[in-house]
Formats: C-alpha cells, sequence, structure tokens
RNA sequence: GCGCUCGUAGCUCAACCGGAUAGAGCAUCGGCCUUCUAAGCCGACGGUUGCAGGUUCGAGUCCUGCCGGGCGCGCCA
C-alpha cells in the first residue's frame, strides 16, 4: 500500500509539472511516513511542504491541487488536508487486513525484503587479538555485528560475516611467551611472572596441555630463561623491556620450530575458545582471516608497494612513512619501522586492500570506540590507493561499562580481573545478552548492570517480549483444547476486528518489513527492539481487555485468533532476528 | 592544546534522509487477579531537548560559538 501511495503521489506530480503548476525541475522527491497520530490517518507526506519554495505557491494550495490530480488507489479511503499543508491519506477497513494473509503466506519469511539487491556486503566484527577469552566488551560488538548482519541479510544483501584474526605481532609473542613461562613453572622452574605477561587461567590451562604434548622439550633453568634479562617493572625496570626482552630469550632458547609451538598452541586454543564462545552466542562467521597470512603471501609488501608507485610514501629516521596527511588525516604514519617490520597499520592497509579486490560492494567495519582515531589513516590509505573509501562505513561501538552492585567493574585483560563472555552468558543467558546489547544505538555508551540481567526482573524488556508471545502460544493450545479456531486471513469474519485496538495492531504488523527495512539501512538494530517492545506492549494491552475464548461469539473469537497468530508471527521474527529465541511458554 | 563523539523527564534511553501536541521503561503515587500466564494491564506525576546565536514555512535533528562528559592524539595492537 505504501509503495502504491509513493507510485500514486509521483504521478500526481509528474501531471502537476506538465499542466504548468509545478516546475520540472523542482527536485523533489516524495517522503510517505506513517502518521503518528491516529486523528492524521495512515500514510502522511510533506511534499506540499517541500514543493511551496520551488513552485512559489502556499503549501495548502499545493496540497488541493495533488489531491485533485491523484490517481484513484484501490482501499483508500479518504485524502485529506491538515496543518500547515500535510496530506494525510486514510484507509478502508478491508485494506488494513490484507497484512493477515501477507504474514500467513509468508510465515518465517514475513519482513524479508529485497532491497539489497544481492549487492555484497562484508561485515567484519569482534576480531579481538587472540590472547584471551573474550569479554564482554566484545560481547556488544558481536551482538551487534551479528544482528546489523542478520538484518542485511533478511533485506537481500549478499553477506559475508568475518573475523580479521591478529595473529602476527608483539600481543602474541608475548602471549606465547607467557605460554612458555607457565610451561616451565609447571616442570617446576621457579620463575617470577612477568608484569606485562598474560597471567589468566586459560593461560595455564594452556600450559598444561603442552606439557602432556611435549613434554620437557621446552624446559631451560631458571638461570638460563632470566639471565642478562633488564630489571622488570616490580624491581624498577621498563616492564614492557622487560617483556619483549623475555620473548627473545624464549626464541633463542626454543629455537624457531618448537617456539612456533607455544605461539601455535596458544593461537589456536584461545581462537577455538573464542569460536565455540561465539557459536553459543549464536554468531556465527563465514570467514576467519588471518592477519599472518598477509604477511605470508606478500600483501603486504604488495600494498606498501602500491602506495610507493603512487609517490605517497617517504623516508625518514629510518622508517618508511606514509603521507596520510594528503588524505586528511593529523599526521603521517609509518607503514615499515626502523627495524624493518612492518606495522600493524601497513598489515590494516593491506587487509582493507583485499577486501576491494574480494569484489564487495560495501564494507562494514564494527570497531571498539577506542579506535576512531585509526578510522581517518585507513580511509586516506584507501584514497592513496585510488580505492573509494565511501564504501567502507566504520560502526564504533562504544565500550558496555558492567555494573555489579552498584558498583563499576573495572577490566583488564592482561591481569585477568575481567568479565569473560562466558561467564555473561552463564549468568545472564544468551537471549538476554544479545537484547541488552542491541538496544541502543551502538554510539551510546551501555551501562551494563550485571545483577539487574540477572534478576530476571521485568525491568528487563525481552522478557515483556518473550512473555507477549508465549502469552500467545498459550492461548492458542487453550483454543485448541476448545475447539476453536483461527479465521483464515481471508475470511469473511476477519472485518469483525474492528475495535481501535485492533486496527492499530494490524497497522503495527503492516509496519514490520518497513521497520526492518530502515534498521537495517541505518545499522540500527535498537530500532527493531524497540518496535517489538512496541509490539508486545500493543499485544498485553489487548489481551488485558478482550476474551480470546468466548464461546458465545465464535466469528469475533476465530477473527482474533487470526489477530494474535499474525502477532506471534512477526514477534517471533523480529526475535529470530535479534538471535533471541520465541519461547512456546515461560 | 588539537581531533572525533555524546549532552533529551529524578535514572536508563527513543524520536523513521528536518515535519504536526518530544515518546517509552524504571523510580514515585493510586487502581485491576472466583474468568484465556499479574514476567501483565489502567491511571497520575514528571521537559526552556546543556547554554547562546544562526539557517528554514518548520530545528531535539543542520551551521557557528561557549559549557560539560567520553575517547583518541606511539616506529603498540
Amino acid at each position: 500500500m505504501k509503495d502504491t501511495l509513493t507510485h500514486a503521489l509521483e504521478s500526481a506530480l509528474s501531471q502537476l509539472v506538465h499542466d504548468g503548476t509545478l516546475p520540472a525541475d523542482h527536485g523533489v522527491a516524495v517522503q510517505l511516513t506513517r502518521a503518528r497520530e491516529r486523528d492524521h490517518g495512515d500514510f502522511a507526506t510533506n511534499i506540499a511542504l517541500q514543493l511551496a519554495k520551488p513552485a512559489r505557491r502556499k503549501p495548502r494550495e499545493i496540497a488541493e491541487r495533488i489531491q485533485a490530480a491523484l490517481p484513484p488507489v484501490p482501499g483508500l479511503a479518504a485524502v485529506e488536508i491538515a496543518g500547515p499543508g500535510f496530506i494525510n491519506f486514510r484507509l478502508e477497513d478491508q485494506a488494513r487486513f490484507a497484512v493477515l494473509s501477507a504474514i500467513a503466506q509468508a510465515g518465517g519469511d514475513y519482513g524479508r525484503s529485497g532491497i539489497g539487491a544481492r549487492q555484497k556486503v562484508q561485515v567484519e566484527f569482534v576480531s579481538a587479538n587472540p590472547t584471551g577469552p573474550l569479554h564482554v566488551g566484545h560481547g556488544r560488538g558481536a551482538a551487534y555485528g551479528a544482528t546489523v548482519a542478520d538484518l542485511l541479510e533478511f533485506c537481500g544483501f549478499d553477506v559475508s560475516r568475518e573475523y580479521y584474526v591478529n595473529d602476527a605481532g608483539r600481543q602474541m609473542n608475548i602471549l606465547a611467551a607467557s605460554v612458555w613461562l607457565r610451561y616451565l613453572g609447571k616442570h617446576g622452574v621457579d620463575l617470577p611472572f612477568p608484569a606485562n605477561g598474560y597471567r589468566g587461567d586459560y593461560v595455564l590451562k594452556i600450559a598444561e596441555d603442552l606439557a602432556v604434548v611435549l613434554g620437557d622439550a621446552g624446559v631451560h633453568p631458571a638461570e638460563a630463561v632470566l639471565q642478562g634479562l633488564p630489571p622488570d617493572e616490580p624491581d624498577g625496570g621498563d616492564k614492557e623491556a622487560y617483556i619483549d626482552a623475555m620473548v627473545e630469550r624464549a626464541r633463542e632458547l626454543l629455537g624457531p620450530a618448537l617456539y612456533l609451538e607455544f605461539f601455535n598452541h596458544g593461537l589456536n586454543s584461545i581462537l577455538d575458545d573464542i569460536r565455540d564462545d561465539l557459536g553459543a552466542f549464536g554468531v556465527h562467521y563465514q570467514s576467519w582471516y588471518s592477519e599472518r597470512s598477509l604477511s605470508d603471501s606478500g600483501a603486504i609488501d604488495r600494498a606498501v608497494a602500491a602506495l610507493q608507485e603512487r609517490g605517497t610514501l617517504y623516508e625518514k629516521d629510518g622508517a618508511l612513512w606514509f603521507r596520510s596527511t594528503d588524505y586528511g588525516d593529523d599526521k603521517d604514519r609509518v607503514v615499515r619501522r626502523e627495524n624493518g617490520e612492518y606495522t600493524y597499520f601497513a598489515s590494516d592497509i593491506a587487509y582493507h586492500r583485499e577486501k576491494f579486490e574480494r569484489g564487495f560492494d560495501r564494507m562494514i567495519n564494527v570497531w571498539g570506540a577506542d579506535h576512531h582515531g585509526y578510522v581517518a589513516r585507513v580511509r586516506a590509505a584507501l584514497q592513496a590507493l585510488g580505492l573509494d573509501d565511501t564504501r567502507l562505513d566504520v560502526l564504533l561501538v562504544q565500550f558496555a561499562i558492567l555494573y555489579r552492585g552498584g558498583d563499576r567493574v573495572q577490566m583488564s585483560t592482561r591481569s585477568g580481573s575481567f568479565v569473560t563472555l562466558r561467564e555473561l552468558r552463564e549468568e545472564v543467558g544468551s537471549d538476554a545478552s544479545r537484547f541488552f546489547y542491541v538496544q541502543r544505538r551502538c554510539d551510546q555508551h551501555l551501562d551494563f548492570d550485571l545483577d539487574l540481567a540477572k534478576s530476571q526482573s521485568n525491568d528487563n524488556p525481552m522478557y515483556y517480549i518473550q512473555y507477549a508471545h508465549a502469552r500467545i502460544a498459550s492461548v492458542q493450545r487453550g483454543a485448541a483444547e476448545r475447539g476453536l479456531q483461527a479465521a483464515a486471513p481471508d475470511a469473511p469474519e476477519i472485518a469483525r476486528l474492528a475495535l481501535q485496538q485492533e486496527t492499530d495492531l494490524l497497522s503495527e504488523l503492516d509496519q514490520f518489513p518497513e521497520r526492518v527495512a530502515t534498521a537495517a539501512r541505518a545499522y540500527e538494530p535498537h530500532q527493531l527492539a524497540q518496535y517489538l517492545r512496541d509490539l508486545a506492549a500493543g499485544f498485553h494491552a489487548y489481551y488485558n481487555s478482550v476474551p480470546f475464548m468466548n464461546a458465545e461469539e465464535p466469528e469475533l473469537v476465530s477473527a482474533r485468533l487470526a489477530l494474535v497468530g499474525g502477532i506471534r508471527q512477526v514477534l517471533a521474527n523480529g526475535l529470530g532476528l535479534l538471535g533471541v529465541s520465541a519461547p512456546e511458554s515461560m
């Protein structure tokens, strides 16, 4: 109906252009919105207001002419001009019922659309360093990225979900050294643990596994390990210098092959854990892209060479710099260090260049908000490479701040004092976590109160929505026991749905596809969460005001059962998109 | 200091490329279970959308300045 009306309006406009009322180049597109107030009918357009200036006429006068030029639209009851020049459209009752047929026909696919036109979209999200388990901060990126991806897929985009695995670089080496030191501890080699090492329990677990696999092949005496190392922080030294020296020591003593064992075992165990964790959170990927593969394949060399060819690199102080200031960045950036190693930024240039080469029409990066300073340099690099950086959207997710017992929970991966995503799932449940995370815009801080989320109180809107679904299921069970049946969506008794509440609910159901599309296009899952809350509220109020099993009016009952059946389907579809279950009973 | 970002009801948040009277939940207060799940419903209270200008027929939304919070400003990742 919305499309039909839009076309009718466009046709009216072109007629007015034809007869000279409007200039041909008015450049105004039809905007048809849902009327916010009941008095304003079902749909409204501000087109006459927008045309006032180019047409140099009063808005209401234009509105009247549009009204007169409007071709007949089946199902339309009235066209009214209101306020400063809005045109409001009111539907016939019969037209409102069509949504029930649409839902019945499409079922789980109701709300699906083709607006994506099979465009290839990549959503890269989480991409946490595999140096430890995911924590609740990553959880938000996971829930958000997964939901955006699911929404886009539902809207006809060809979606690829990707996790960029930072399996190269200093942090991974520190992990390998940490594992090795714990392994030595298992073999009775007594050593102080570096201030800057990874000290989580998972490191111990990995070391234990390795102790079984490798036996004592990697064991060296404490003196050999510590000899000649600079002082660690507790001894008045620099913890960064100390840990780097320790990494070097691990390499020397273990040799390349054995060192790689420690490195890979740490990496793989943690990656398996992350994959498992995300899977249980309902988050699945099409690909896990290795940073190391970029250097192995020479992609970084190629990317840097490409920048070189374009004359955007220069040498200074022994390092190779990218002149990103030519492309709007604050300062130039090093791509290859004085010691000959590429920076993380160099990998990222290569990575994004590969994304373009893989042929995505659109790329979405979900990043923690602390990386926002990084956006400019990545765009600069893409521009310098002659790539269209407008095809890349960087969505910055603010951190979730955890509260427990009213106090803020401090988190640090290195010290091991964090709340893991796994713990959150176990305490709060996957459903509530997923919902809680996408409830609000990604660029807003999220106060995540663990006690509240755990308490299963009615503060949690997820229960409210699930409860609506379960209640409908319960109604349907009760109806079945009494031998009551829902009317077919096109049956005549559907016309018995004449209460204002019923009209509103039908309209609400009708809006689902466009609400999903809007949420997808804007990358804003919270819009869907909001919609579902409203729909659930509408149902709960309805439930409390009318009986569904009054056998004295079988036609009315069957019509209402058809309506709530439609509501149930939409709730289920919406919850599904959010990665939340739709229980039959609670 | 520079850059990015956010300031909406006591609290947590909405508000569909700028539209009609800024909406929900929580909290507070008052009602509703002999009947389909009270994890529910109905009602009341609550606002100079941080401040000051500007653009516009129309601004919470766009622009400028100020105030306040967050983040970033490494040859770290």
